[in-house]
This record gives structure tokens, sequence and C-alpha cells, in this order.
DNA sequence: CGTGTTTGACCTGCGC
DNA sequence: GCGCAGGTCAAACACG
């Protein structure tokens, strides 16, 4: 009901925030204008929409150098795959600290408007140049990981000519190499998994009707307890598909990222309905619900790291039955990407529940089945969660990815630490191939906690080019894959902090 | 007054 | 069977 005038409004907060996005990156540079502290409970500054779509362009655009931004995204896929992997940090308090133009009329205030502007130019033009370094980098990264998977596939053909007639080979190892399955999750029996999470795609596919109640049924714990409690005999097979169906159900897709607010925005709009103390983190775990349709099963979690409090996890879970906002959308493509590589993976999957399980550790499963996923994205496989949760972190620069496969030289790990780390170069390039834990520390980003989130969570994206690179390759897996309609899934990234106007949750 | 948050109670699964 | 922990519900409360 209140969604079309939040939604009007929050469109006015859009065209302001397209405004100011060409400066958002330099705000976070200067650090002092994003206030995270907001002490009101609206006014505070609760989100960090680090997957909006639209900056890149304009950034882009700032360049000068007359290339469309969706060109440049566009350059970083293969093919025909367009993957805009742009990531634009924008906060609604650096929205609002924004000086807007005009009022003031003070010589001394246009002086300084003009001296800024050009302050601004400056750094938009680095920003191009990075943006030009990333894209080349990313090409040669592409090149490479065609290469060895070309190599992958031949030496499987390979495998498979020579021991053909050899059963002992397990079949799924036998036919579809780790490799291939990353590329073509589709080829896996858990393929519908990563759909399951795509919300959008069903959304577009029938509307998001009708099913809606089958999602809720399907993701919410209660309602799936509540009806595997009727074991009637013809209830047998459809438990026992249910059952087989459940793990991949619930995967769910964890997101890292140092925040001092206390949700990140994936412009989808939650609503509160619990809050727990959970063991062993004195910081309490929020319980959301989207509220941007009625009965939209997608739930997430959202708590501070026990062992570094400016971290905040993010965790979705479930399928948004609705269309999303672009933002959302992008973050949805990025988690419904990350459940994909998780997903499209059965055996390496149940293999890392089997090697890793009750240790909570970073199941090496994606440096061995995506070498360039897990190490591009800091993509670790919780087996110790009841679900198979796939953490996307963005604490710190993941491995570079060419480093983990061989095909760079190392370079010396130590790495001034830069303010900014995006006009600094790579400093997740030098980082070691193999983080040695999930848990690891930021390295690139160590003193971040003194900065603001949306400098914090910038440096974190932005400078990495292998996170990009990395999100390139899971949306390609997608991409093709019927989930490139339109890729929203459960994921978004945040918000909720309480400006949602819920139209009532799923109750 | 409508909406969202808080918070204690309740339910369920799991391990011992 | 019991206790613990995770997850959810819903009444009470707060806010605009």
């Amino acid at each position: 009901m209140d969604l079309v005038p939040k939604q009007e409004q929050h469109k006015e907060e859009e065209e302001e925030k397209e405004e100011e996005k060409e400066g958002m990156m330099i705000l976070a540079e200067h650090g002092s204008r994003a206030n995270f502290c907001g002490g009101g409970r609206r006014s505070e500054i609760k989100e960090v929409d680090f997957f909006s779509t639209g900056g890149a362009r304009r950034r882009n655009d700032g360049d000068g150098d007359g290339e469309d931004g969706n060109r440049e995204a566009g350059a970083l896929g293969r093919g025909n795959t367009t993957v805009n992997t742009a990531l634009d940090l924008l906060t609604t308090a650096a929205t609002a600290a924004t000086p807007v133009n005009g009022g003031e009329g003070t010589a001394a205030g246009a002086a300084s408007d003009h001296k800024e502007a050009a302050t601004v130019e400056g750094e938009l033009r680095q920003a191009g140049e990075e943006n030009r370094r990333l894209r080349r980098m990313l090409d040669d990264l592409t090149r490479s990981y065609s290469a060895l998977y070309h190599q992958l596939i031949q030496a499987q053909q390979q495998q498979q000519a020579s021991g053909a007639a050899n059963s002992m080979l397990p079949a799924a190892a036998a036919t579809v190499p780790a490799g291939l399955q990353f590329v073509d999750p589709r080829m896996a029996p858990a393929v519908r998994a990563p759909a399951a999470l795509d919300g959008g795609d069903r959304g577009d596919s029938d509307g998001g009707s009708g099913s809606a109640g089958e999602a809720d049924r399907q993701n919410s714990g209660r309602s799936a307890r509540q009806e595997e409690g009727s074991g009637t005999p013809e209830h047998d097979e459809v438990s026992a598909e249910r059952a087989a169906e459940a793990p991949l159900r619930r995967v769910r897709v964890s997101v890292r990222a140092r925040s001092e607010a206390p949700m990140i925005s994936d412009g989808c709009q939650w609503r509160k309905y619990g809050q727990k103390m959970a063991k062993g983190n004195p910081c309490p775990r929020a319980y959301y619900r989207c509220t941007m349709a009625t009965g939209c099963p997608v739930r997430k979690q959202v708590q501070r790291c026990a062992e570094d409090k400016a971290v905040l996890i993010t965790t979705y879970e479930g399928t948004h039955n609705h269309q999303l906002p672009p933002a959302a959308a992008a973050m949805a493509k990025t988690t419904s990407s990350a459940a994909a590589m998780l997903l499209s993976g059965p055996a390496a999957s149940r293999d890392a529940g089997a090697l890793f399980a009750g240790h909570h550790v970073a199941a090496p499963l994606f440096q061995s089945s995506y070498p360039y996923a897990s190490a591009a994205m800091g993509a670790t496989l919780s087996a110790s969660a009841p679900f198979p949760t796939i953490t996307l972190d963005l604490t710190h620069p993941p491995a570079p990815a060419s480093a983990a496969a061989g095909l760079l030289p190392h370079r010396p790990p130590a790495l001034p630490a830069l303010p900014f780390p995006m006009y600094g170069g790579f400093p997740a390039a030098h980082r070691p191939a193999v983080p040695p834990q999930p848990a690891t520390v930021s390295v690139g980003l160590m003193d971040g906690r003194n900065r603001s989130a949306l400098e914090t969570m910038t440096a974190a994206i932005t400078s990495d080019p292998n996170f990009t690179a990395a999100l390139a390759a899971a949306l390609s897996t997608i991409i093709g894959g019927g989930a490139e309609a339109a890729p929203r899934s459960g994921a978004g990234a945040s918000d909720g902090d309480g400006n949602n106007s819920g139209s009532g949750g799923g109750h």
C-alpha cells in the first residue's frame, strides 16, 4: 500500500543520488563527510548501497574519453555476455551529506565549489585510468582463464578417452570437471538451486504470481517443517524429494563487509521480525524478511562478526517473488552467482562438508574447483552451518585469481597502506595466492576500522579488480543459463535500517 | 493511527 | 528424555 509513495520518494532520492554519485568515491576518499554515526533511529545512516548500478556509468562518463560505461562494463564480458560488474558504493548518509549545488551564493562558497569540482574532476580522471587498467587486467585474466579452461577440457577429454572403460571413477568427476561445473552450472544436477535463489527468473517467467506461496513454504523453516510433518504415504515420495532438495533450497549466501552501518543496503525493503543473541557472539543477530512484496520468502540475518565488530555479516536465504529494483537486482546477481558456484558442484559441496564439518573453515573446494572464483572473490564455504553457505568476503582484498593459478608472478606482499586503494594500484594483487583462513584479517584494509563504512566498502570492492573479474566469471556462469533474463535473487544487501516501509511481511 | 521495532515466549532440531 | 541453540511469532511499545 505504502509502497507506491515510498517508491516515488525513493525515486526522488535516487535522482539525487544520481547527481551525487559522481563524487561518491571522492567523498569516500575524503571521508570526512560521511557520517555513519547518526543518532536518530530514522536519520541514522544505515545503509551502504554498494551494488547500485548507475554510478560506474557516471564515473566513466566523467572520464571524458567518451566511452560509455556500459560499453566499458561490456568489455568485462567475453563474447556476447555483457556483464556489468561495476559496483557502486553509496550511502544515504553520504548522499545527504553531499552539498547540494546552489543556494549558498557566497563568493567563498562558489570558489570552494569550483575548487572542489576541479579536484573531483581530477579524481574522476584517475578513476577512469584505473578503470582502463582494471579492464586490461580483466582481459588478461579472462584470456588466461580461457586458456586454462581449454587445457582442462582437453585434459579431461584425454582422461576420458584413456579411461573410458574405467568405471572406478565417480561419474560426476569423470563427466563433469569442476571447472566445467563452474563454467556451466546448468550441467550440474543442482542447477535449479541457483535458480531457486534467483527470484528474478521466476518473477519474470510467471510474473511472480502464484509461486509466492510455494516459495514461502519452501523457504520458511517453520512452514516447511509443518509441511513435512504430514506423513501420508503419498507424501513420502514428495518428502523424500523435498528432503533431497531441501539443502539446495536452503543454500545461503553470506556477505561479509566492513560497515559501521547497522545494515548494508541492497535496495530491498526489509522488516525486522526478530533478534537473538547467538552463542559465541556478543552482538545480537537480527532477523529480517523482505517486505517488498507480500509473502516474499526472502529473509536475511544481520550480525556483526564476533572477532571484528567492524565486519557486518549479512546472510540471505530464499527467493524473491517479485521484481527487484536495479540495485537489489545487482546484488542479487552477485549472490545468486555465488550460490550458483556453490551449488554447481554438489559433489564438491558434499566433500567439503565431509572434510570440514565442524571446523568452520573455508573449504578449499573453491580453490580446487573454482580457483578463479574462490581466489578472486574470497568466496568461502562454511560446512559447519546447518545449510550450505557461501560467503563473499568483502572485508579484505581477495587473493589474485591469476596468482592463484600461477599465471602472474608474485609481487612483494608488502605495500604501503593506501588511504584509498582504488587509486593506489592493486594491493589485492600482492596478497598471497591462497588465504590461509577465511577469517583472516584484511591486509589491504587493515586500518580501515577508523574509516567510514563507505570508504572501506568502496575500497574493498572497487580496489579489487579480481573481485569484479570473479563477478564477471560468476555471472557468466548464470548468463545463458536462463538466469540471465533478469537475475534477481535473494540476495540483497541491505537496508533495512528501519526505513523500510514494510508492507506487512509474510504473515 | 498506522507502521516498524523490541523482546519474551514458543517451536523445532540436534546432540548428549 | 533433556537441555541447548537457532529461528519465529506476536503482543507491547515507540515513532512519525
